[in-house]
RNA sequence: GGAGACGUGGCCGAGUGGUCGAAGGCACUCCCCUGCUAAGGGAGCAUACGGACAAAAACUGUAUCAAGGGUUCAAAUCCCUUCGUCUCCGCCA
C-alpha cells in the first residue's frame, strides 16, 4: 500500500510513477474521496469533542450532587447527528483504504521503463550452454521415457497441471530442495522455517495477494466445502507466511536484518494462463519452492536486493546451470515490487532461458499493509523494508537439471553437489 | 468436541460506569548526586489519523485497554458475537 501522505502532497508524482507501469491513477476519484473525508472528519471530531466535554461536565456535576439535566439535554441532541457523521466517515475511510489497496507499488528509479517482458533488461549472464551432440529433449519427454514423471496419473487424480513423480526423479526433486535449504541456512545466514500452508485473508492482504488477485488463489472453507466458516487460502508462495511473520510487530533495530527461508508447496490456480506452458512441469497448480525473505532497515534494502539475488544465483552456480539475470521493466514487474531481478535458467530442450527465480524489493509497500516496523535511532517506530526471492523454484530446477544433464540414451547425470543427497547415485536411468 | 479461567502501553501489572490514555514497577532517554559498579534523587517516555503552520518541533482535536457489535449523556469497566491463550476432560498423528 502506498503512503496516503504522498497523495496529499504529491499526487502528480505518484500518478507519473504509476504511469510508468501503464497504470492510470484515478486522480479525480481520490481527490473527491479525500475532500469529503477532510470536511467530514473535521466536523465529526468537533462533535465528538463537544460530546466528550459535556459528558465530563455531567460526571463532575453528578459527583457534586448537582442537577445535570440541562447538560444532558444538550448532549442528547448531538446523538443523531454524531451517529450519522461517524457512520459516513467510517464508510468513507473504508472506501479510501480499498482504493489504496488496489494500487501497485511505485517503481524504483533504477527499474527500466518498458511495456512488456520484451523490454526487460539483461544485467548479466553466467555459464555457457552445453553443446549437445544430439538433439536435447524436453524434460517431460525425458521423464516420461524414464517412466518417472507420470502426468496421466496426476491428471486422473487431480486434473491438468499436476505431476506425479517417482523413483529417482522424485528423489532428485527432494534432493534439490534439501540442497537449497542447506545452502541458504549454512552459507547465506537464513533461518529455516516451517510454516502454515493455509492462511487467512488478512495475511494475504499483508503481502498484497488480496484484494486484487483472489482469482489466482486456491481457497478452502473452514468446516468443509459447504461449511459456514471463513474462507482460507492455500499459499501461492511462502513469501506470504515468512513476510507476514513480522506483521503487527515492532522489531528491535538490532534484530535487523531478519533472513528467513522455507521450503513449501505453492498453490496457484493459474487463472488467465490457459494454453500457456501446458506441457510438462513448467506451470503447475502445485509446486515446491524454497523461498528467501529479508526484513531489513529501509536504508539497506537495495544492498539487500543485490545480496539476495546473489544467494539465488549461488544455487544455480553450484548446480552448474547457465542462466541470465534480467532487471524487470516497469511494464512486467510485480504489483508489490519496486525493483525485481528475474533469474532465467537455460533450458536446452526448449532452447531458451526460462524464469526460475524472482527477487524483489517491496520497500515499505508490504510493511505498511502489515504494520511491520522497527524502532529507529530516534526511538520512533518506522516501517521496515521487505524483500523476497525464490531460491529457487524446485520444480523448475528439476526441469533444468533434467534437460541440461541429459544423455543421448535418455538417462540423466546427477550434478555432483546433489549426489550426497541422492545416496551417492550418479545417474538416473529407467532401471531405477 | 465438553467445562472453566483469561486477553490492559516495549514488558510486568492495577483498575467493575464518570475528572482514565489509563496507578505502580521494569526497560529506555536526559539532568543531578555519588569513589565502590543490577546505588540514590528529579524529569521525560504509546500509536494512528486529523487541525494549524512554508515546514519540523512544540501545540491542539479524535480514536485506540484482543477484534467487531450493543446498552448509556458517558464503557478498559455492563451485554452479545468472533478470534486467541491457559487449565482439566474427550478424541487424535
Amino acid at each position: 500500500m502506498l503512503d496516503i501522505n504522498l497523495f496529499r502532497k504529491n499526487i502528480r508524482e505518484v500518478a507519473e510513477n504509476l504511469a510508468r507501469r501503464g497504470f492510470v491513477l484515478d486522480v479525480a476519484t481520490f481527490e473527491r474521496l479525500e475532500a469529503e473525508r477532510k470536511d467530514l472528519q473535521t466536523d465529526t471530531q468537533t462533535l465528538q469533542s463537544r460530546r466528550n466535554t459535556l459528558s465530563k461536565q455531567i460526571g463532575i456535576a453528578k459527583g457534586k450532587g448537582e442537577n445535570a439535566d440541562a447538560l444532558m439535554a444538550e448532549v442528547g441532541g448531538l446523538g443523531d447527528q454524531l451517529a450519522k457523521h461517524e457512520a459516513r466517515l467510517a464508510a468513507l475511510q473504508k472506501e479510501l483504504r480499498a482504493f489504496l489497496l488496489t494500487l501497485p507499488n511505485l517503481t524504483h528509479a533504477s527499474t527500466p521503463s518498458g511495456k512488456s517482458e520484451a523490454d526487460n533488461l539483461e544485467v548479466r549472464r553466467w555459464g555457457t550452454p552445453r553443446v549437445f551432440s544430439f538433439t536435447p529433449r524436453e524434460h517431460n519427454e525425458l521423464g516420461e521415457a524414464l517412466g518417472l514423471i507420470d502426468f496421466e496419473t496426476a491428471a486422473k487424480l487431480s486434473g491438468a497441471r499436476f505431476s506425479f513423480l517417482k523413483g529417482g526423479v522424485a528423489r532428485l526433486h527432494r534432493a534439490i530442495a534439501q540442497f537449497m535449504l542447506d545452502t541458504h541456512t549454512q552459507k547465506h545466514g537464513y533461518t529455516e522455517c516451517y510454516t502454515p500452508y493455509i492462511v487467512n485473508s488478512e495475511t494475504l492482504t499483508g503481502t498484497s495477494q488480496l484484494p486484487k488477485f483472489e482469482a489466482d488463489m486456491f481457497s478452502v472453507k473452514k468446516g468443509g466445502a459447504e461449511g459456514e466458516g471463513e474462507t482460507l487460502y492455500l499459499i501461492s508462495t511462502s513469501e506470504i507466511t515468512l513476510t507476514n511473520s513480522v506483521a503487527d510487530t515492532i522489531i528491535p533495530a538490532e534484530s535487523l536484518p531478519i533472513k528467513l527461508t522455507a521450503q513449501t508447496p505453492c498453490f496457484r490456480s493459474e487463472a488467465g494462463s490457459h494454453g500457456k506452458d501446458t506441457k510438462g512441469m513448467i506451470r503447475q497448480h502445485q509446486f515446491e519452492k524454497v523461498e528467501m525473505v529479508q526484513i531489513v532497515h529501509p536504508q539497506k534494502s537495495y544492498e539487500a536486493l543485490e545480496e539476495l539475488t546473489r544467494h539465488a544465483e549461488a544455487v544455480l552456480q553450484a548446480l552448474e546451470l547457465p542462466y541470465r539475470v534480467m532487471a524487470l521493466c516497469t511494464g512486467d514487474i510485480g504489483f508489490a515490487s519496486a525493483k525485481t531481478y528475474d533469474l532465467e535458467v537455460w533450458l536446452p530442450g526448449q532452447n531458451t532461458y526460462r524464469e526460475i527465480s524472482s527477487c524483489s524489493n517491496c520497500e515499505d509497500f508490504q510493511s505498511r499493509r502489515m504494520q511491520a516496523r522497527f524502532r529507529n535511532a530516534q526511538g520512533k517506530p518506522e516501517l521496515v523494508h521487505t524483500l523476497n526471492g525464490s531460491g529457487l523454484a524446485v520444480g523448475r530446477t528439476l526441469v533444468a537439471v533434467l534437460e541440461n544433464y541429459q544423455r543421448e540414451d535418455g538417462s540423466v547425470d546427477i550434478p555432483s553437489v546433489l549426489q550426497p543427497y541422492m545416496g551417492g547415485m550418479t545417474v538416473i536411468s529407467s532401471a531405477k
